[in-house]
RNA sequence: GCCGAGGUGGCGGAGUGGCCACGCGACAGCCUGCAGAGCUGUUUUAUAUGGGUUCAAAUCCCAUCCUCGGCUCCA
């Protein structure tokens, strides 16, 4: 039974979605004005998996994530490049899809943009004008905050004590209240702005994710995610803004996800100790970073360094290894067993039994709010005991070895590793080229081994290794590797 | 100030009452012509501090100290 933590109740709560067998979810992505750093990469790698372990238990997953395209921000970024907005966005996410795809982030079913949905927020901002959830000043609108009674259940914040309505004097002067947001902003020169019934502007940051949710997944939605400092205000104000015109629960559940921190410390463009994606994945593999980021539970916070990444570096070594063995005992086996199938020994049954305790694990790690530490640990002990068994003296079946990869396969399938290695034997010409030369200088290297030619031997190796490719002496033979 | 998260071995990181994961590093052994990989073992009483409850506490209760985050820029 699957878990989840709702940032709403603060408690793990049984998650069952609102029709059968599908889930909606919702995150909110990047305002587009600049590059992604690994603190994005937590939040969108996290919410990454939790999609693909609910696909793997079986859910059709409605997966929507946002790109905010206007902003104070997308506008005055624009300003200093001398470009327009839509240029900044349409270069950002292309970047965007360029570093989470390395990360191997599956794509959502849509992206949509703030932009492309004004129509709508601006039918939105209407209806709660009707309703008195809203006001007009200036050629802005305003959340009157004091009329949704629910106001602060997210993220438990008291509403002000102070009196509804009393003017404040620190504000601009347009906010009958402190605790008031904007639903739309009135035009300032030089800026872009859409037409509005109450004049030239341009939405509020909060409007966009409760349109474009409900737009494209209904109300309410199963699960609502991104990062823990989006809860106050941004997820305050979204559960305002549609709960006060549809009456009715508009997320079941609220996911959040711990920081990334450096020193201690949140990684973010104002403190200025972020890193790019670009920057961390031109030093190490994307894999190595996404290991890295799953070591720990989504809303715990997680500490970015080097020494933690070369740890992460090492870790995935040891896995790539033992899955690099299990393919070529595999292919090995299915040769061997072409004409006359082998019987299951002892090993064989052992290995049975490892699989039935890693997926029970693994699945129980999951099923409680995807626990991805404890998901790798039991992975971990799978391959432990897989590389005893396989290096050991007896062999094992082909249908034994086919089991094995078939279900390391859909677990690394959630997590998002080892797949490039998961595949048949290589398929591309090139490869074939090079597999068959490099076998050629092994078997000349066996050759000159059984003569006690060891300086060819090590010859041969060395040579190859300068060329990046790896010899390696097993008790069934040699295999090769690229460096 | 208000609200919230957390302090676990050399390091990362699980664990919400007993059996104390997993990984990284270090050391030793096995294997090996050598190397790598792999396997085994070790890394002495790891659970911020002080009390308390209990046959039994990292886990529950009380107090204290410390760290980090949110409080309308933020994944």
């Amino acid at each position: 039974m699957l878990e989840v933590y709702n940032t709403l109740t603060r408690k793990k709560e049984p998650f069952k979605p609102l029709h059968e067998g599908e889930v909606r979810m919702y995150l909110c992505g990047p305002t587009v004005y600049d590059s992604s750093h690994l603190g994005h990469a937590r939040s969108i790698v996290a919410f990454d998996v939790i999609r693909r372990y609910l696909e793997y238990k079986s859910f059709d997953v409605r997966f929507i994530q946002n790109f905010t395209d206007i902003d104070d921000k997308m506008i005055s970024r624009a300003n200093e490049q001398g470009v327009t907005t839509t240029e900044l966005a349409t270069k950002y996410i292309q970047e965007y899809f360029e570093d989470f795809d390395k990360l191997g982030v599956k794509r959502a079913t849509a992206f949509p943009k703030a932009t492309e949905h004004i129509e709508e927020m601006i039918a939105h901002i209407q209806k709660l004008i009707k309703k008195g959830y809203a006001y007009e000043a200036n050629g802005s609108v305003y959340f009157r905050v004091s009329k949704f009674k629910k106001y602060g259940s997210l993220s438990r914040q008291e509403q002000d004590a102070k009196e509804p309505d009393e003017p404040e004097p620190s504000e601009s002067g347009e906010k009958k209240h402190p605790d008031d947001f904007a639903l739309w902003k009135a035009m300032k020169p030089g800026e872009p702005f859409w037409e509005a019934p109450w004049g030239k502007g341009r939405p509020g940051w909060h409007i966009e994710c409760s349109v474009m949710s409900a737009k494209y997944l209904g109300e309410p939605i199963d699960i609502h995610g991104g990062g823990l400092d989006l809860v106050f205000p941004h997820h305050e104000n979204e559960i305002a803004q549609s709960e006060a015109l549809s009456g009715r629960p508009f997320v079941r559940y609220w996911m959040h996800n711990g920081f990334l921190t450096v020193n201690k410390e949140k990684m973010s463009k104002s403190l200025g100790n972020f890193f790019t994606i670009q920057e961390i994945t031109a030093k190490y593999d994307p894999e190595v970073v996404r290991l890295f980021l799953i070591s720990s539970q989504y809303r715990s916070p997680i500490d970015f360094s080097d020494a933690h990444l070369d740890e992460a570096k090492s870790r995935l070594a040891r896995i790539h290894n033992a899955i690099d063995l299990l393919q070529r005992h595999t292919q090995e086996a299915v040769l061997a067993e072409a004409d006359n199938p082998a019987k299951p020994s002892n090993a064989d049954a052992e290995l049975w039994e490892g699989l039935k305790t890693l997926h029970t694990e693994y699945e129980t790690a999951m099923d409680d709010d995807f626990n991805t530490p404890i998901a790798l640990a039991s992975l971990s002990k799978f391959l432990s005991l897989m590389n005893t068994i396989l290096t050991g003296t007896q062999t094992i079946t082909a249908g034994t070895l086919l089991k094995t990869r078939e279900v390391l396969d859909a677990l690394g399938e959630v997590l998002g590793l080892y797949r490039d290695r998961m595949g048949g034997p290589a398929q591309i010409t090139d490869e074939a080229t090079v597999d068959g030369l490099v076998k050629l200088l092994i078997d000349l290297r066996a050759q000159a081994r059984k003569n006690k030619d060891f300086k060819t031997a090590d010859q041969i190796r060395a040579q190859l290794k300068d060329l990046g490719i790896i010899l390696e002496d097993e008790k069934s033979g040699t295999v090769w590797k690229r460096a």
